[in-house]
DNA sequence: GCCGTCATGAAAAGAAATTTTCAGCGGATG
DNA sequence: CATCCGCTGAAAATTTCTTTTCATGACGGC
């Protein structure tokens, strides 16, 4: 047999460019929970997938089965090894890997950090920043540090999409002074400052204040000396099995406020979105004849 | 439902007592690597257990099952809920809110996509891209998109810590060639492509390729078109409750390479880190008179 | 715009599963 | 020792599942 060696997942992975548009949405709704979904007859998994029974008969053959008795026989043994594989009776995470498989390793410290921040955080915080957020007639300011940097734009770049006045200081530190001038009363400031604290957040921070902004801060379980002087502060579990702090829950926090704000203005924002798309167009238009 | 607080084996047990030989021989069999045994076709567990078929059906009958199908898909939902995270499926992420606030929802969602990802992800292809990052004899190049970029600057940021010869490439795409005419053959292009895959990345990755690169590519389950050309390709799920993706999942590949990377040559990375922790010290030094 | 190719699902045909029927068997009882 | 009762599985009947066939419609090439 050729798929004794490959799961079944693999085999529709590879197979995923050949496939037909019904049969990729089948394809899509075997993988989704997988491999349970392929637990019930053919009739059943058609039904779920939204597509005939001959398309199923079709793509198990062409994934390589003799017919969907074989294909659901694969199945079942990959579901017997999942199951009765002692470790994985506890946590099933990555298949195939031993349980110290550093992914697994992560995949338990990440659950583990975001359980926690749940349970630490407030949600009138978590809704409070986002009606901030969500105010056009505050501007924004998102700074990060050397790694947490990365945060920052990728919560600059989302919220630019969203509402007009929002910036994303530059990692130069020499240069936030401009900013800070250019800050108004209620304006808003969004800083990422996680462990090694960095000095020239405080300074950025007691800046922004004497202007009258409102500081938010995205700080770990023990806190930046910046939360101090913040109105908001999220502190968020970053231990990982690692050298290295996880950014992970942090990542989860912003795109979380990130959906909440734009839900909060979802018309505005679905203009804001159409617009873009058709300065995406026109850029290309530019760029074609190039 | 009556049946879903009592599991099938409850149910099994419980009648033990008013079941005859042939049927305690397949109460037996079936509770044997249970519920795995169950799996198959009433043919199938008759014959394992070795009695007839009307045997199986007046069993299941007895314990109150309307047929064997009925028992059957008892079974499956416990398969499905044995195999699903039960960490993932708790109620209740952050306390006090109610189950539909964005944070339950979000956690959910993200919880089911690092599951899924870790389902579909070969560990053989996670270890493959950690040795080949590792080696120092390669050159690194990081590419994102609009909304990726930011994960490419992490990943890029920790990286060039940790070993010599890591580029970024800039965000605008005009300046790629020039990062390509610097590739040696065996240096490898880590691509960050997902959904609105952008056209350019397809470009650069033949590009590299045919300067003799490594291609590795970020990408979601659909695949970006770059990824035929990648010598590894992760496929992150990136569903979220939002109008956005998600990539979380895929930072926390991510951190779990960077762990990979570091670990596997940390006699040579602390050196730096500590180096590094001395230029730190001599920048504030510049810095503080000034 | 016509034609060929291919994907797709409805429906029929075929195969297998599930359930029912029924006869044999063995132990219990008088 | 005869008889009864209920367990058991072979085999038939029934239902359901699986596969094949075929008509339709969409799409691309000429």
């Amino acid at each position: 047999m050729t798929t004794a060696s490959k799961t079944v997942s693999d085999v529709i992975h590879s197979h995923l460019g050949v496939l037909t548009r019904a049969e990729k949405q089948l394809a899509e709704s075997l993988l989704d929970n997988y491999p349970v979904s392929g637990l019930g007859s053919i009739t059943t998994i058609a039904e779920n997938a939204g597509v005939s029974t001959p398309t199923v008969v079709r793509m198990v053959q062409k994934l390589g089965f003799k017919g969907y008795p074989d294909f659901q026989a694969h199945l079942h043994q990959e579901v017997e090894a999942t199951i009765s594989n002692p470790i994985a009776k506890h946590d099933r995470w990555a298949q195939n890997a031993p349980g110290t498989h550093i992914l697994n390793r992560f995949a338990d410290a990440i659950m583990g950090n975001l359980r926690q921040t749940l349970t630490d955080l407030d949600t009138a915080t978590f809704d409070n920043v986002a009606a901030l957020l969500s105010d056009r007639k505050r501007g924004l300011y998102f700074a990060g540090g050397r790694i947490t940097g990365a945060l920052a734009e990728y919560f600059f770049t989302h919220m630019q999409v969203i509402r007009p006045a929002t910036t994303l200081l530059s990692s130069n530190s020499s240069s936030w002074p401009q900013y800070v001038l250019n800050m108004n009363a209620g304006d808003v400031l969004i800083i990422f400052d996680i462990r090694r604290y960095e000095q020239e957040m405080v300074s950025l921070a007691t800046a922004a204040r004497k202007r009258g902004a409102e500081i938010v801060v995205f700080t770990d379980q023990w806190g930046s000396p910046a939360a101090k002087l913040a109105r908001h502060a999220f502190r968020v579990r970053i231990e990982a099995p690692s050298a290295w702090d996880s950014s992970v829950v942090t990542l989860f926090i912003v795109e979380a406020l990130i959906e909440a704000v734009q839900n909060s203005t979802w018309d505005e924002t679905k203009e804001r979105m159409k617009t873009l798309e058709g300065l995406f167009e026109q850029t290309k238009l530019f760029r074609k004849p190039g």
